[in-house]
RNA sequence: GCCCGGGUGGUGAAAUGGUAUACACGAAGGACUUAAAAUCCUUUGCUCGAAAGGGCGUGUGGGUUCGAGUCCCACCCCGGGCACCA
């Protein structure tokens, strides 16, 4: 009889959604508490199958933990302000929220069909005003520890969605969600100083248990660099300025500076004199250049000489100071010392013929002749120091530290560190998203709004269409605008941006503990029960934004005192993405987008979830195949079948391999293995078929099989085995080594390493025992015949290998 | 350019330095059926051989080892991240 899996499912869901049998308590008898964290979706419009991937397969996880005396809370919200909503309510002449409702009700139903554990008592919406009141707190909370600052700033400007983007926002120089060429623009902009944390964040990152490549992304992404900042003066000019070197070792190869064409001191150096025009020129010729395609390396730099020198800094010269295209403003102090010793540098000097210096040789000499002459550059670790005289003959890299003392001894330069990371721009000129609570008065500045009037709620408008010229669209809600200043009471204005999403999606996980508290951002008892997060399960595209940002606010709160944990997440786990059946990403303009529903319907949820679990290594992902999920479906219908055929007794042998496999399926959920814990399956049902098994046996083999097929394996327990309480609160069956143990193994006999003949032998035989036994073996005999055994190699319970 | 991953049957994939290809899909043959679907059984890395049995096989080329998919060196290809960071 085919299952009606339909019927199953809808029952099921129904009974566990009425019954609350998924809402988490705080406090579980005698269990440790447990949250199972999944990045919360973004209500795009319905359920992707990338969506199934990283919540049902989870969830498999999280029933597990369930069985296995935990308190789980498994829960789940919507990130639901940001662009795409707007863009798509634009499209269709609705109202944002409007748009963003509909579809988290859609998907609710969607994520139901599921049969995941989800905690919806718990459920956190981003764009709730008893949500975002807590974002701007702890914003204002920022505010006052001058870690929200404002300040004008080059922004990444998309010319088609009129916003500001963050630099993560920003794809190879595109706009990451319209694609449009992004551009340099000049704006007042709220920030966030992740820049203070950033020794913090790097040095915190060790003791994680994340995966390694997210550890190293966040690293490089920060991109501490530890150098010289030299102190130098141009010639004269009562004017005085600091080079940042992180490789400093060459320093006496140096012979001249190049400036950012953006830097501020370029107008300083060339006023009045005949360089002023020439120079002005260029500097806006580049900046042209740089902002129509910022990202996009030149393959050859582009300069011009200033007129101005930098005075003798260390005994052996001026330099001349060139504008150079190459060098980036905001990076160290925006000006570079140049010598040989680097390419770029090395590529700029001959272009425009400027002198040269050797401070390294390699050992080669017909390498070290060519560097003495300028035709090659020269930077290796293994290079030998010519000058100063105190380090002559080191190599570059053990000679690092005692040039860096000579330097800061002689006062040419000091020690200093720099970073990658910049600060965050959160400040978005857009209408869906969280009002950032300041208000600007003339008298008294931007001041915070007091904390008993938070929320501020977004204004409802009808125009909500970005304005084009930097401006929010909620300047146009002038009634919501004016307002008095909070301190003198006089006419003010209210700050009109509101705040990146990524604000938003950076402490989601706290408000799971304590989702409806109106008087605090989460209560201090609930947190502790809960955080931080044992295991936080998503895609690796968040390596270095959310997860960055998350450990930010972390830190700050932890250091307010409002936290008691300053790292947020214990382990993370990165999941695949499942492709198109062609080995393709999904999109809709390549047709191969696949659509859970539809498999759903033809299949049933137990067999989309578990097939998704069986397709291949959860942090792998991979194309989704039709004819695969056939296998799961015959499986589950098999195990079905077999739930009608029990005996009153089970074989010894399957005893034993209900055994093996109760500690190979619960080794392997617990890390992430989930396609062999289903082989593991597999292989026990193969088996059992082909001998007797009782009620007893396949109980325990269907408790393994309950986090995978809940829906199947409750209706199987419940209605065809008549048991009273849920599968899903039994507990996971325990295995005995004794049942494991095997008697026997099969020796394999290896002749000078090959594999020749395979024979039963006792375990625990040793290696005389077995070379009696090889060499009794027709086959092994007629091969040794005549020849001397040089030696043997006995693993035990496994193999020998006979050396002739 | 730099930094990470990864290359195993027709396909998705398994393998603490110790039997390469578990499990599943697909394919071929068979049973059941008037027939098909479904289901069940058998075979399924390549190759020589009638068979017994042998040879070759984890991107390529070397190396270490009694023994290498696994460790080391060089290279090729694919995927991802960062990218004028001095």
């Amino acid at each position: 009889m085919p299952l009606n899996f339909k019927k199953i499912e809808n029952k099921w869901q129904k009974i566990w959604k009425e019954e609350q049998f998924f809402k988490t308590r705080d406090e579980g008898k005698n269990k440790k508490n447990f949250m199972l964290l999944t990045e919360f979706p973004y209500p795009s419009g319905n359920l992707h199958i990338g969506h199934w991937y990283a919540f049902a397969v989870p969830d498999i996880f999280a029933r597990y933990l369930r069985m296995n005396n935990k308190n789980v809370m498994y829960p789940i919200g919507f990130d639901a302000f940001g662009l795409p909503a707007e863009n798509a309510a634009i499209k269709r002449g609705i109202n944002p929220r409007k748009w963003t409702e509909k579809n988290i009700s859609f998907m609710t139903k969607q994520l139901n069909n599921m049969g995941a554990a989800f905690d919806w008592n718990r459920k956190v919406s981003t764009i709730d005003p008893e949500y975002y009141k807590w974002t701007q707190w702890i914003f204002l909370q920022m505010f006052k520890k001058n870690l929200a600052y404002r300040t004008k700033t080059f922004v990444n400007w998309c010319p088609k969605d009129k916003t500001v983007l963050a630099n993560e926002q920003v794809v190879n120089g595109r706009c990451e969600r319209c694609g449009a060429l992004v551009v340099q623009k000049e704006f007042e902009q709220w920030m966030l100083r992740i820049t203070k944390y950033a020794d913090r964040l790097i040095d915190d990152i060790e003791k994680l248990d994340w995966p390694e490549t997210t550890k190293l992304a966040q690293k490089n992404w920060i991109g501490r660099s530890q150098g010289i900042n030299f102190k130098e003066k141009v010639k004269d000019l009562n004017i005085e300025f600091e080079v940042y070197d992180s490789i400093p070792q060459t320093f006496l190869a140096q012979t001249f500076t190049v400036i950012a064409p953006e830097h501020p001191l370029v107008e300083k150096l060339i006023i009045g004199t005949e360089y002023e025009k020439p120079v002005r020129e260029f500097v806006e010729k580049i900046k042209q250049k740089k902002a129509a395609d910022k990202f996009e390396i030149e393959k050859e730099s582009e300069g011009i000489f200033t007129g101005r020198y930098v005075d003798n800094p260390f005994g052996t010269g001026d330099f001349p100071i060139w504008v150079a295209s190459y060098v980036v403003a905001d990076y160290g102090t925006g000006i570079v010392n140049c010598s040989a010793h680097d390419e770029r540098d090395f590529a700029f000097a001959k272009k425009y013929d400027i002198p040269l210096k050797i401070a390294m040789l390699p050992s080669d000499k017909i390498m070290a002749e060519k560097v003495k002459n300028f035709e090659e550059c020269y930077l290796d670790p293994n290079g030998i120091l010519q000058k100063p005289a105190e380090v002559r003959g080191m190599n570059w890299t053990e000679a690092r530290k005692p040039v860096i003392e000579y330097i800061e001894n002689k006062g040419f330069g000091k020690r200093t560190t720099h970073y990658r990371l910049r600060d965050w721009v959160i400040s978005r000129q857009r209408y869906w998203g969280v009002p950032i609570p300041v208000i600007h008065c003339e008298k008294c500045g931007y001041v915070p709004v007091p904390e008993k009037n938070l929320p501020v709620e977004l204004p409802k408008l009808k125009d909500f269409l970005p304005t084009g010229e930097g401006k929010s669209p909620l300047a146009k809600a002038k009634k919501w605008v004016d307002v008095d200043c909070p301190k003198c009471k006089g006419k003010a204005r209210r700050e009109t941006d509101t705040m990146d999403t990524f604000v938003d999606s950076s402490w989601y996980f706290i408000r799971y503990t304590d989702p409806k508290n109106k008087n605090k951002f989460a209560d201090r008892k609930k947190m502790k029960k809960w955080l931080p997060v044992p295991l936080y399960i998503g895609g690796a595209e968040h390596n270095t934004m959310h997860l960055l940002y998350s450990r930010f606010f972390t830190k700050v709160l932890y250091d307010l005192k409002l936290a008691h944990f300053n790292e947020p997440f214990v382990s993370r786990r990165n999941h695949g993405t499942i492709l198109g059946p062609d080995g393709q990403k999904m999109s809709k303009s390549k047709g191969n987008v696949i659509d859970p529903d539809a498999e759903v319907k033809k299949y049933g949820a137990d067999s989309v979830r578990m097939y998704l679990a069986f397709m291949g290594p959860y942090d792998q992902g991979g194309p989704w195949q039709f004819t695969g999920i056939t296998g799961i479906s015959r499986f589950l219908q098999r195990v079905f079948n077999i739930s009608k055929n029990l005996s009153d007794k089970t074989d010894r042998e399957i005893e034993k391999t209900l055994h093996q496999i109760i500690k190979k399926v619960g080794e392997d959920i617990e890390s992430l293995r989930f396609n062999t814990a289903i082989s593991g399956l597999m292989i026990f049902l193969n088996k059992a078929e082909k001998n007797s098994i009782n009620k007893k046996t396949f109980e325990d083999f269907l408790k393994l099989l309950a986090p995978f097929a809940p829906h199947l394996s409750e209706e199987i327990w419940k209605t065809n085995l008549n048991n009273k309480k849920s599968i899903h609160i039994q507990p996971w069956p325990k295995y005995s080594n004794k049942m494991i143990a095997e008697e026997n193994f099969e020796l394999v006999i290896q002749i000078n390493g090959k594999v020749r003949d395979k024979i039963l032998a006792k375990k625990g035989v040793n290696q005389e025992q077995a070379e009696k036994l090889a060499v009794k073996s027709s086959k092994i005999k007629n091969i040794i015949a005549g020849r001397n055994i040089k030696k043997t190699i006995f693993v035990p319970d496994r193999l020998i290998n006979i050396i002739l």
